[in-house]
DNA sequence: ATAATGTCTATTGGACCAGTCAGGTATCCA
DNA sequence: TGGATACCTGACTGGTCCAATAGACATTAT
C-alpha cells in the first residue's frame, strides 16, 4: 500500500510550485525547490521533465528559467498524478479501473478477498480523486497562517 | 498502493483454510490449497510457515497433516494478516500508526500532502481492520450458494 | 562570452519480489 | 521397520524496480 518517493517528490513537487504561483512567484527554478524538500536534484529533474510531458508543467530554459503550472490547480487531481507515476491506486490489478487484468484466482466472480479489495480501491480513489491540487494548496497555506508560520517561496534566492 | 502476492496468497489461504473448515474439513494439506488457487508449492509453503510462526495457522506433519486455523476467523483481521506479510497499511511512512517514521519534508506539521495520505490511510484501516476473516468467508460462501456452484474443498483429494 | 538554467540518455547499486532448489524432519500406514 | 506423505528449513537466483548519479547538450539573460 506504498507510495513511492518518486510519487511523493512529484506530489510535492507541484504543491511548492503551486505554492510559489499563489503568492506570486511567477516561476520556480528546480535547485529552490530541491533544497526546499531535500531532494536529490538529478532525481527531481527526472520527475519533472515527466510530469513536463504529461501536460501538468511548463518550463523555461536558460537564466531565470524553471518551472510553472501549465493547468490551474483547481483542474489537477491528486489520483491522476499518481496513477501517472506509480500506476494504478487498486491493491490488485482485478479491482482496477483504469488498468484491470484477470487475476489468477480460480473464480474471480465469487471471491471475497476481491470484493474487499474492491471496497479499498474505492476508498483510496474516492479520496485521492475527490482531492485536487488547488485544495491541498489551500490546506497548506492555511496551517501555515492559522500557526503564524511564513510560507516558503516568498523571495527568489 | 500495492498488495503483494505473498498478501494476496496470504489472504487466499486464511479464506481457503477458512472454508474447508466452515464445510466440515478439519485440516487441509498444502498441495490441494496450492493447486486451487494456482499457487507455487514451495513458495506457498514459505507463506504458510510465516503464518503458522505468527500463530495464525497449526499444522499438522506426516500422513493425512496439513493446516487448520488455530483461532477463531472471527478473530482474525485481514488488516493485521496485511501488516504482517507487507508491512504498514499507510501509504508513506510518516503517517503510519504502527510503524511511524518522520519523512524528509521541510515541515510536517504543516504538509498539506501529509494530511491527504493521512486520510487515505485511515480509509484502508477502516476497511482491513473492520474486517475478519469470519467476514470474508461468510461473503464468499453466500455469494457461491446464490449463484449456486458448488464450494470447493468439499471432498479430501 | 559566460554563467545559469533546463533537457536528455545512460548507468548503477541495492533492495525486494516471486519463485526455485536441495535437502531435513516428523508422522502415519502397511 | 520401511516407505510414503507432508511439513520445515535455509540457501539462492533471475528479474524488476527504486532511488540516485553522471555527463553531455541546448537555451536564455546579462
Amino acid at each position: 500500500m506504498n507510495l513511492s518517493k518518486r510519487g511523493e517528490y512529484a506530489l510535492r513537487a507541484l504543491i511548492d510550485i503551486g505554492i510559489a504561483q499563489e503568492l506570486g512567484r511567477e516561476i520556480l527554478p528546480i535547485g529552490e525547490l530541491a533544497e526546499h524538500e531535500r531532494i536529490p536534484v538529478k532525481f527531481l529533474e527526472q520527475i519533472l521533465l515527466q510530469l513536463n510531458e504529461a501536460g501538468y508543467l511548463e518550463s523555461r530554459r536558460g537564466k531565470h528559467g524553471g518551472y510553472r503550472l501549465r493547468k490551474p490547480p483547481r483542474s489537477i487531481r491528486i489520483g491522476d498524478v499518481v496513477r501517472l507515476v506509480d500506476g494504478p491506486l487498486a491493491p490488485i490489478a482485478c479491482v482496477s479501473k483504469t488498468a484491470y487484468a484477470p487475476c489468477s484466482c480460480p473464480d474471480e466472480d465469487h471471491c471475497g478477498l476481491r470484493m474487499l479489495m474492491l471496497d479499498v480501491r474505492n476508498a483510496i480513489a474516492k479520496i485521492l480523486d475527490r482531492h485536487t491540487l488547488q485544495g491541498v494548496i489551500e490546506v497548506t497555506l492555511r496551517e501555515l497562517r492559522r500557526d503564524g508560520v511564513k510560507p516558503p517561496f516568498l523571495e527568489p534566492t
